[in-house]
DNA sequence: TGGATAACTGAACGGGCGTTCAGATAAAAG
DNA sequence: CTTTTATCTGAACGCCCGTTCAGTTATCCA
């Protein structure tokens, strides 16, 4: 994943993965088909990770705004520690076969659908203003997955801050 | 940049590109030293195109609610008529050398902080409210970028209405 | 300990890569 | 029309690619 996100899927070879590892690159066809399985198993694994991890933190119940916060601050943690896998799973996804790319892409639109059930939610409980809770969850994903580009540990703000700042610019653009 | 935003840099052989402008590999090379020259030509051209068309946009003034209106829809317009540039321009960064990759980042920087005065500006005037011009600048700019993963031009909404639902999303997240 | 199974090596396969360049061809200039 | 200049072709160079496989080595189980 690291070698993926780094060069591209394209530009890295059997054999540096094989190096990386440290056996001969004929060794991997021990654990994988071929090299666009390796891409889509990685991917899809992040991916099934991702909805598991959310699944065990979505406090649910009926406070939509408790849980959208809770969706906000997982979203930042879960992605600045994986920031290769959300790298590779959203920038490789072209060179994945019909199938394979139809799969990863169903993943990601259960995802999206799990923070568009929550805005939906708090606009019937009228804690939400928004006109069109689709386009809203993504634009939240999208807010919230750009914070990989800057973020670094080492960094002026701690992780904790991060979120906040992040969750006051959800609650104010959900109108919450 | 078709190519490359849909198989990736690495992926695109000389001869592919030769092909689609019907002349040979060989005859590429009276345009461009190598391939990597290529790559950051377009992306720096791309660059340039995005900081002239703003400049050409940007009401200017003191109105900072009204300039920010204009960066959104100016934004959004122009990222989603240039997809594969915007794409190529994000994702192979990676492929670039050092300096070629100092380059085009310095041209993002400045892009952010056309943004970011905008910010200061109605922070000032106390027409926004925000803790963190910097991060909201990059936020803003990661949540308009992301109408380019779903807007198709055939879709359900006009391109001028997804600009304001987005306009009122940036509006509130700024607290203006 | 010995036999079976799993894991790995190292070489090979056909093929595509970026780039170069002598020679052919087209366009422009005088 | 002739000469100069700009373009392009087609072949070649050395190199690396994904993948396969016979043979070797390590591990596991009875």
């Amino acid at each position: 994943m690291r070698l993926f996100a780094r060069h591209g899927f394209a530009a890295v070879s059997m054999r540096q993965i094989a190096t990386e590892v440290g056996v001969q690159a004929g060794a991997l066809y021990n654990y994988t088909p071929d090299k666009q399985s390796l891409l889509f198993d990685l991917m899809r694994e992040h991916m099934d990770a991702l909805l598991d991890a959310w699944q065990q933190e979505d406090p649910g119940g009926t406070d939509a705004r408790a849980r959208l916060e809770a969706f906000t601050r997982f979203h930042i943690r879960f992605n600045t520690r994986r920031a290769d896998a959300v790298f590779v799973s959203y920038m490789e996804l072209r060179n994945l076969t019909g199938e394979n790319f139809a799969a990863v892409t169903e993943l990601r639109r259960i995802y999206e659908t799990r923070l568009e059930e929550i805005l939906r939610a708090g606009q019937d409980a009228g804690v939400f203003t928004l006109a069109e809770p689709r386009i809203t969850a993504m634009a939240v994903i999208a807010l919230l997955t750009g914070v990989n580009t800057w973020y670094r540990d080492a960094g002026r703000l701690k992780l904790d801050e991060v979120e906040t700042l992040y969750w006051d610019m959800v609650r104010r653009l959900v109108g919450g």
